[in-house]
DNA sequence: GTGAAAGCGCTAACAC
DNA sequence: GTGTTAGCGCTTTCAC
C-alpha cells in the first residue's frame, strides 16, 4: 500500500506544525504568503488529498446524498437518478443509491442505516408497499433528526417535507384532449399502477377532463397473471374503443402491441397516448405519443432543493412542493 | 436537532467508562454479563447507533463500494447495478453510484474523488471514450493505492485486476446457430456499438461461427443521424436477408420494427435475434429472442468478488477473470 | 505568523 | 472486570 499523504507528513517534511499546514492550504490570512506557497507546492508534489472521513467526522457533514428509489430498472427512476447525479456532482456531492424493490422493510432499513452519519440528506420516492400500508413513521424519524428529505413523484402527503411532483392530473387532461382532438370518440384507460398515488391521480385527471366532452371512459386494471396484450385486445374489442390512454409506460406500449394483435392500424384505427416518455415509448412501433414528466428535471430539481437546504441557502423549516409541468410529446400513435 | 446518542452519553448515564461500554456492545468476554446486559438495554432504549464516520476513520474502512458506470439509462447497466446492490446490501455495504456518461474525464474525476477514503473498492465498466483513447493510468493509480477494482463487461485488457465478462463470442455463435436452425439462409448483422470492445467481440463471434455454414454475412453500422428503422429496412431489402442479428438491444428492436416498415412478417419472413435481453426485448412486437448476458448475475458476481477481496476471504494479488455464460432466451422473433 | 492543544466518536493496547 | 490512554486525520481556538 502506497503511504497515504497526511497533514502530519507534510508538516514534518517542512518543519512546520500541522495547524500551520492546515491553515496554509486554506489560504488563512494569518499565514505568510511565503509559507503558504511552500506548503502548497509540497502538497501538490505529494498530491495530498484531505482524508474525507476525518473532515466529515469533524464537520459532521458527509457531502453525500442518500437516494432511495423503488426500482432502478424502471426507466423513469433511472432518469431521475441521472438528473440527481448530474446536479450532485456539480456541487461536489456523492450519491448513495439504495433500491427498495418496493418493500417497506427495505426502505425502513436503508433510511435507518444511512441516517447515522451516512448521508446529509435524502431524496426518495416512496415504495409501493409503504404507500399501501400508509405507515410513514420512518420518514418522521429522519426529519426529527434534522436530516432533510425531498420526496419526488411518489410522495406521502402526510409527511411534512419538501416534495417534487408532476401535475399528473393536468397531464392526464392533456392526454384526453389530445385523443379527442385527433378524433377519438370512445376512450379506454389501461393501467398497471392502479395502487400507486400517481396512478390514482392520473385516472382522476382523465375522468375529470372527459366530462368536458360527450363521452365516458372505462378502466382496465391489468393483471400480472395474464398476458397484457391479450387483456387489452379483449378490452378494446368489447368496448369498441378508438382511443387508449396508458397510465404508465408498460400499459401504453402493451396497448400499441395489442393493436397489432387485433390487426388494427395505429393511429388510424386506434390512437394511443402513454405516460412517462421513457425508452419503451421511443422504441415501440409506431413510436408512442406520451405525456412527459421530465424525469431528469425532476431529479435535478430535487437535488437542487436538497443541496440548498444543506448549504443553508434556503429558508429552513419551510418545506416547499414544486410542481413540474407535464407536456405532450407527439409521436406516431396519434393523429394531428 | 435531536441529540445524537454516543458512547460517551451511555457511559455517563451508566456511570461506566466509554471503553467498557464499547466492549460491552461487542460482547467482549472481559466484561461481566451483568454489565453487558445493562449496557445493551440502555443502548436499545436510547436507540444508540455507532457513528459510522468515526468507525471508518478508525478502521480505515468505509464499507462502501464505488460503482462507476457509463450510463444508467442503459437497461443493461441498470440491471447490473441491481445485482450489485442486492449483494452489497446483503453484506452490509453501501454503494456509491457514479455515472460517467461515457466520458474519460468524468471517469478519472470520480475515481480520484472516491479513492480518497470515499470507498473501499470499485466495480466499474470502462467508459467508451476511455476505451477509444486506450488510456488506463487512472485505473493503475487506484490499484497502486491497494484499492481493489473489479471491471465488468467493458473491461480493459491492459489492466491487471479482477474482471467479470460474458462469453460474447460464444453468445454470438449461439445467435447464428439459432437463426440457421430456424431456417435462415441470408443473415445480416446490425449494430450501434461497433466502437465498443463488446461490439467487436460479438461481431467476431458471428463471423467465426458463420463460416461453419454455407453462407456469409454483412454488417450495418447504424448512423445516429438517420432513422434506425429506415436504415435497417434498406439494408434488409438490398441484401434480401431473412435473418438479422442485432448486436445490441436497440439495433435488435429497431430491426423488428424495420420489418413492420417493410410489411414483412416476423418471424415467418424475417427472424431476429438480439443481445442484452433488457426491457425493450420484452416489449417489442413480437417479443424478441435474445442472447441473455445475465446482467444481474454479472453484478452480483462482481460484488461478491470485490467483497471477498475486501474481507480478505480471497487470495490476494491474484486477479481472476470470471466468465458468465450466455444463453438464448427464446421468444417470438424466431421459429422453432 | 506560528504552534500547542482539544476534540469529533470510536477502538484497542495496556494498566490496575 | 473495568478504566486510562493514545490515536485515526482533521479543524479551530487560543496562546505565544
Amino acid at each position: 500500500m502506497r503511504q497515504k499523504v497526511t497533514l502530519k507528513m507534510l508538516a514534518q517534511e517542512l518543519g512546520l506544525s500541522i495547524s500551520t499546514v492546515s491553515k496554509s492550504l486554506k489560504n488563512d490570512p494569518e499565514i505568510s504568503q511565503i509559507t503558504i506557497d511552500k506548503v502548497k507546492k509540497l502538497a501538490k508534489e505529494r498530491s495530498y488529498k484531505p482524508n474525507a472521513l476525518a473532515v466529515s467526522l469533524k464537520s459532521n457533514k458527509t457531502r453525500s446524498i442518500g437516494v432511495v428509489i423503488p426500482d432502478i430498472l424502471n426507466n423513469f427512476f433511472a432518469k431521475v437518478l441521472q438528473g440527481i447525479e448530474i446536479e450532485a456532482s456539480k456541487n461536489n456531492y456523492k450519491i448513495i443509491t439504495s433500491i427498495t424493490n418496493e418493500s417497506f422493510e427495505k426502505e425502513k432499513e436503508y433510511l435507518d442505516m444511512l441516517s447515522y452519519n451516512g448521508v446529509d440528506g435524502f431524496i426518495l420516492a416512496v415504495a409501493q408497499e409503504t404507500q399501501t400500508k400508509g405507515e410513514f413513521e420512518h420518514f418522521e424519524e429522519i426529519l426529527k433528526d434534522d436530516i432533510p428529505v425531498v420526496m419526488f413523484d411518489r410522495v406521502a402527503e402526510e409527511v411534512y417535507c419538501d416534495k417534487v411532483i408532476v401535475d399528473d392530473k393536468k397531464g392526464a387532461g392533456r392526454a384526453v384532449d389530445k385523443l379527442i382532438n385527433s378524433g377519438c370518440k370512445r376512450i379506454g384507460v389501461v393501467s398497471t399502477i392502479q395502487k400507486l398515488s400517481v396512478g390514482k391521480e392520473r385516472l382522476e385527471g382523465v375522468e375529470k377532463r372527459i366530462t368536458s366532452y360527450e363521452t365516458t371512459t372505462k378502466l382496465l386494471k391489468l393483471k400480472k397473471t395474464k398476458d397484457y396484450e391479450q387483456q387489452i385486445a379483449q378490452f378494446i374489442e368489447e368496448n369498441n374503443f378508438d382511443g387508449i390512454i396508458g397510465l404508465d409506460e408498460t400499459a401504453a406500449v402493451s396497448s400499441v402491441n395489442a393493436a397489432n394483435v387485433l390487426g388494427k392500424k395505429v393511429p388510424d384505427e386506434l390512437s394511443v397516448v402513454g405516460f412517462t416518455d421513457g425508452i419503451l415509448s421511443k422504441h415501440s412501433y409506431p413510436k408512442l405519443t406520451t405525456v412527459s414528466q421530465h424525469a431528469k428535471r425532476m431529479g435535478s430539481t430535487a437535488a437542487k432543493i436538497l443541496i440548498d437546504k444543506l448549504e443553508l441557502r434556503a429558508e429552513r423549516y419551510l418545506p416547499e412542493t414544486k410542481v413540474i409541468k407535464t407536456s405532450i410529446i407527439e409521436r406516431g400513435t396519434t393523429k394531428n
